[in-house]
DNA sequence: ACGCAAACGGAATCTCGATTCCGTATAGTA
DNA sequence: TACTATACGGAATCGAGATTCCGTTTGCGT
C-alpha cells in the first residue's frame, strides 16, 4: 500500500503562464459580477480558447474551488494576525472589518458561501479558519470583551450576509458606503457590556 | 384621448381557481427553495400544465413580482403596525423581528431583493414601503432612541443579508437560530446610546 | 341542449451556458 | 534539427429550463 505515486512532472512552461492568466481572468470578472459569468467570456479574458481553460480545471466547480481556496488563505493570514493582536476585542474588531472588505471587493466570495457549501468548507478547513475564528471568539469572550451569546460559527454567517446584501439591489438603496455601516451596527451589537 | 379601455371581464371561474393555485404552488416551492424551481415543477405542483402557467403569467419574472407584491404587502402592514406603537424604538424592534421571520420563511423573498431589484422597488413603492420605513426611522431619531446615522436605506439591506445568510451554507454553520442572534447583534447595535 | 370564446395540457422548440472532441501547434529533448 | 508528449483553440455537442404552439376541452350565455 504505498502512496499512489501521481506522476508529478512540471508543467510546461505556456501551461503553466495559461493556468495563471485563468485564474486572474475569473478571479477579476467573478470578482466582479459574481461565479455567473460565463467559461467562455473567462476563456476570452484569460486570452485563451475554452479549451485551454477546461485543461486546467475539469469543470467550473473546480475553477470556483481554485479561486476560494486563495480567498480563505486571505481570511486566514487575517484571523492568524488577529490573534496577535494584545488587546483580543481590537484584534477581533480588525479582523472583521478586514474581512469584509474581502467580501465586499468580491463579489464571487459570499456566493460560494451561500451557494457551494463544499467548496466552501474544504477551502476553510484546509486554512484553518475554523479554528483560528473559535479562538478569537474564545479569547475575547475570556477578556469578557465579547457577548457570551457570540457562537463563532456566527462570523461566517455574518460576513455571507454583509457581503451579499452589499452587492445586491438591495444594498444599493443604501448607498455607497452601507455595508460600513451595516458592519458597525454589528459589531457595535457584539461587544459585550 | 380617452383612457385605453381594456376589457375587463371576470375570469371563468377555472381559470380564476388555477390562477389561485399556481400563485399558491409558486409560493410554497419557491419559498423553501428558491426562485430557481422550474416552471414545470411549479405546475405539476399546482395540478395544471405549463401551458396554463403562462396563461395567467406572461414570463417567470411576472410570477415573481406576483409573489413579491403579496410580501411587500404583509410588510407594509408590520411597517404600519409598528408605527402605531406609542414606543418608537419597541416599534421598530418588533418590526424588524416580525420582517426577519417573513425573510426567513421564504427564500425567494430575499433573492428577490438581492436580483430582481425592477421587481423588488416596484413592489416595494406600490405598497409605500420605503416611505414607511423613512417614516419609522425618523420617529425613532426623533425619540433619540436610535443612532443618528442610521439610514432608512439600511433596512432592505439588512434583511437582505439577515435572509440570505440564514438560508446560505455558510448559515448553517450557526445552527437553527443562527439567524435570530445576527438580529440582536444588529438590533444591539443601531440603539442609540 | 347548443355554440363558441376562454382555458387547458403538454409536446415541441428555443436559448444559452457547460463540457467534450479532435485536428493543429509547440516546448522541451536528443 | 527532428521527434513526441503536451498543450492549444474553438467548433460541435449536451442538457436543462423557459417559452411557444396548437389541437382538445369546458364554462356559461342563449
Amino acid at each position: 500500500m504505498s502512496p499512489t505515486p501521481v506522476d508529478i512532472r512540471p508543467l510546461r512552461a505556456d501551461a503553466a503562464r495559461n493556468r495563471a492568466r485563468v485564474l486572474e481572468a475569473a478571479r477579476e470578472l467573478m470578482g466582479a459580477r459574481g461565479v455567473e459569468v460565463g467559461m467562455e467570456e473567462i476563456a476570452r479574458q484569460a486570452g485563451v480558447g475554452v479549451g485551454t481553460v477546461y485543461r486546467h480545471f475539469p469543470n467550473k466547480e473546480a475553477l470556483i474551488s481554485a479561486l476560494a481556496e486563495d480567498r480563505f488563505a486571505r481570511i486566514a493570514a487575517v484571523l492568524t494576525e488577529a490573534l496577535e493582536d494584545p488587546d483580543p476585542w481590537h484584534g477581533f474588531e480588525t479582523m472583521m472589518r478586514r474581512t469584509a472588505e474581502i467580501h465586499v471587493a468580491d463579489r464571487a466570495l459570499s456566493e460560494v458561501m451561500r451557494n457551494h457549501g463544499d467548496a466552501m468548507q474544504a477551502a476553510a478547513e484546509k486554512y484553518g479558519v475554523p479554528e483560528l475564528n473559535e479562538r478569537l471568539i474564545e479569547r475575547c469572550k475570556a477578556a469578557g470583551a465579547i457577548r457570551e451569546e457570540v457562537h463563532h460559527g456566527d462570523i461566517p454567517m455574518i460576513m455571507c450576509g454583509v457581503g451579499i446584501a452589499t452587492c445586491s439591489a438591495a444594498g444599493r438603496l443604501a448607498g455607497e458606503d452601507g455595508w460600513k455601516r451595516y458592519l458597525e451596527y454589528v459589531l457595535e451589537g457584539m461587544r459585550a457590556g
